[in-house]
RNA sequence: GCGCCCGUAGCUCAGCUGGAUAGAGCGGGAGCCUUCUAAGCUCUAGGUCGCAGGUUCGAAUCCUGCCGGGCGCGCCA
């Protein structure tokens, strides 16, 4: 590498580790007795007391161990190495401090640079921070649900974490399908067509109750509304003969209910998904799965196929007048049926047959995104995708979200899906904003679970986390629209003639452009960690620095070198902030 | 009984593939608007990281046991 590209390589944070780790390569080649090559990757973090440099790592660490070698020494070594040679242009000097960790003491010319760089990449700044060998082709489900009712407050979560995960995912280079599952079959459905031939009746003067067992809630009612907009009475003799036992109303009649229903409910779903900003690109329906194609005791499509690849391979079998995969072969506590003694296939079956197709698609890896009551589902999924070609349970990865508890004026609302009292998305949405839903649902990590407070959402203030990082962006649009119109001119050059020099920064400006230069590793480890939940935090932290920076720094000053490096400053912080709430699907407003 | 998740400041939580004196927000206390949005900022108090062992040069982080809380444990979905 020339010095020229090295310099320029020095001017983000991971290319300082990838210098560093060329240096720190050719010290360990040097040596005697060489190790292997897989040394760890330098991970420079940002110290805790600015004593301990700009920037410092503790790969001498963890390298000592691996080469036996004095910790301290090491670091003194590639601290001298580097100073020298690569980094001569941005370090200043360097120090080994406490039991081996190498802290550097950047310059303001890295300062400059750094932040020439972040104003040249703009909103491309941490893309594609994924290596390429590691990008793959992701399928992620999630919110996925039976449509026999509204989606309600987990939902939301599972769709706003879902989402944001996606959006990271796909911005650090994966390609991904988000995939929504629909639940459209079994005996949850048959229960949905009686509830709706029981409200339909109602409407029609009909006395007919819904099943105890059946969907109690008011929606059913407006569904019911419109399916008579829509058909009238015809199925009134029908719902009449049967009343007043739902379950008593002709198969056909139900069925034809139940189909409509499900639209009904799946239009409304999609509706309230879009108002979520949560773009499905393929909706799978469960039903589909036993239509057409190639069949195996009965059972065609996807059903049959799966079904049959299974009993080619041996891990079928018949007992108690049942079939049974296997599971407790690939460590599940117990065998699964996959057929009743009914002859009516188990979810467990479809779910096999929907995961088998979806790796039939082409997928590299597949995430499903579950609630916590369905955890104990875990182990016999693994175990059917290890029954399955290509026999690769890794390939297969299970988030479990845990759950949310609405607080109202500081105390938790139990919500009771018996009696029909329940918040749904949309109530959430219209009680708080999108905004504030999206920001909020990924403010804890997934296995946490989340407390949402109704009362603080709709806060404007700076207690309120969502405002306090939108006013930032705010703010700055602001102070960029009063530069425009105090010098009538373009607020941001064109990024390769970004017209500032070399100045001196000060401590403010350097928190500031640390913090954003940390902007790629904060994807990346959202993205390695499954955790959303990183760039909120990080967020808050940016939008924090850059109201410090705001309250200690003039942007418009006479010094014009200043004044311009300060306008790039808020220029790269109103991208990455922007950038950083797009990933979550939270808007940034121009002012507030 | 078994399985998964959680247990860190008064509250809500980050940090967990081992690294420096354990962080943030809210709440408590004291201040800051003639200056680009005070929806902001500064300072301050507050912690045996549930408990007990173990591994390690080094443990909130890894291992074992125990205690407390949540969620599950259907030929429901």
């Amino acid at each position: 590498m020339s010095d020229r590209e090295d310099h320029e390589e020095l001017n983000g944070l991971s290319g300082l580790g990838r210098s560093l780790e060329r240096t720190l390569v050719a010290i360990i080649s040097g040596e005697p007795a060489p190790v292997e090559p897989a040394l760890p990757p330098v991970e420079l973090t940002l110290p805790p007391k600015p004593e301990f440099g700009d920037v410092s790592t503790p790969v001498a660490l963890a390298v000592a161990r691996q080469t036996g070698r004095n910790p301290r020494e090491l670091a003194d070594e590639l601290g001298r190495r580097w100073c020298a040679g690569p980094g001569a242009a941005v370090c200043e000097r360097f120090e080994v401090a406490g039991p081996g960790f190498l802290n550097l003491f950047l310059s303001d010319g890295w300062y400059c640079g750094a932040t020439r760089a972040m104003l040249a990449l703009g909103g491309d700044h941490g893309r594609g921070v994924l290596p390429a060998e590691r990008r793959q082709k992701v399928n992620i489900e999630f919110v996925s649900v039976n449509p026999t009712g509204p989606l309600h407050v987990g939902h939301a979560r599972y769709a706003s974490m879902g989402d944001a995960l996606c959006r990271l995912l796909a911005f650090a280079g994966h390609e991904v399908t988000r995939e929504f599952y629909v639940n459209d079959f079994g005996s949850q459905m048959v229960k949905f067509g009686q509830s709706l031939a029981a409200r339909y009746a109602q409407r029609l003067g009909i006395p007919m109750p819904v099943p105890d067992d059946g969907y109690q809630g008011d929606y059913l009612l407006e569904v019911a509304d419109r399916l008579i907009d829509e058909v009238g009475e015809r199925y009134r003799a029908a719902v009449a003969a049967a009343a007043p036992d739902a379950t008593r109303v002709p198969a056909e009649v139900a069925d034809e209910l139940r189909s409509w229903g499900r639209d009904a409910i799946l239009a409304r779903f999609r509706d309230t998904l879009q108002r979520l900003r949560v773009p499905f690109d393929v909706w799978t329906s469960e039903a589909s799965l036993y239509a057409g194609g190639a069949t195996f005791r009965g059972f065609e499509g996807e059903v049959g196929k799966a079904l049959r690849e299974l009993d080619d391979d041996g891990e079928l079998f018949d007992a108690d007048g049942a079939v049974w995969l296997r599971t407790t072969d690939y460590g599940d506590d117990k065998d699964r049926v996959l057929i009743r003694q009914t002859g009516a296939p188990t979810y467990f079956l479809s779910d096999i047959a929907y995961h088998r197709d979806k790796m039939d698609r082409g997928f590299g890896h597949l995430i499903d995104i579950w609630g916590a009551d369905h955890h104990g589902y875990v182990p016999r999924m693994k175990a059917m995708f290890t029954a399955l070609p290509p026999h690769d349970p890794e390939r297969l990865e299970l988030i479990i979200g845990q759950m949310v508890n609405l607080l109202e004026s500081g105390v938790a609302r139990r919500m009771s899906k018996r009696r029909g009292d329940i918040v749904t998305v949309d109530d959430l949405i219209e009680a708080i904003g999108v905004d504030a839903v999206r920001f909020f649902m990924v403010a804890r990590s997934h296995d946490s679970t989340l407390d949402l407070d109704l009362d603080l959402a709709v806060e404007q203030s700076s207690k309120n986390p969502v405002y306090y990082v939108q006013y930032a962006h705010a703010r700055i649009c602001s102070v960029l629209a009063n530069l425009t119109r105090e010098q009538g001119g373009e607020t941001a050059p064109p990024h390769d003639e970004w017209p500032f020099a070399d100045v001196v920064v000060g401590p403010y400006e350097r928190n500031l452009v640390r913090t954003l230069a940390r902007f790629p590793l904060v994807v990346l480890e959202a993205v390695e960690r499954r955790g959303p939940h990183r760039m909120h935090a990080y967020l808050g932290e940016l939008a924090a620095e850059f109201h410090v920076f705001y309250r200690n720094c003039r942007v418009l000053t006479d010094d014009a070198e200043v004044a311009a490096f300060r306008t790039g400053l808020c220029v790269a912080t109103r991208t990455t902030l922007a950038k950083g709430l797009e990933l979550l699907g939270v808007s940034a407003p121009q002012s507030m």
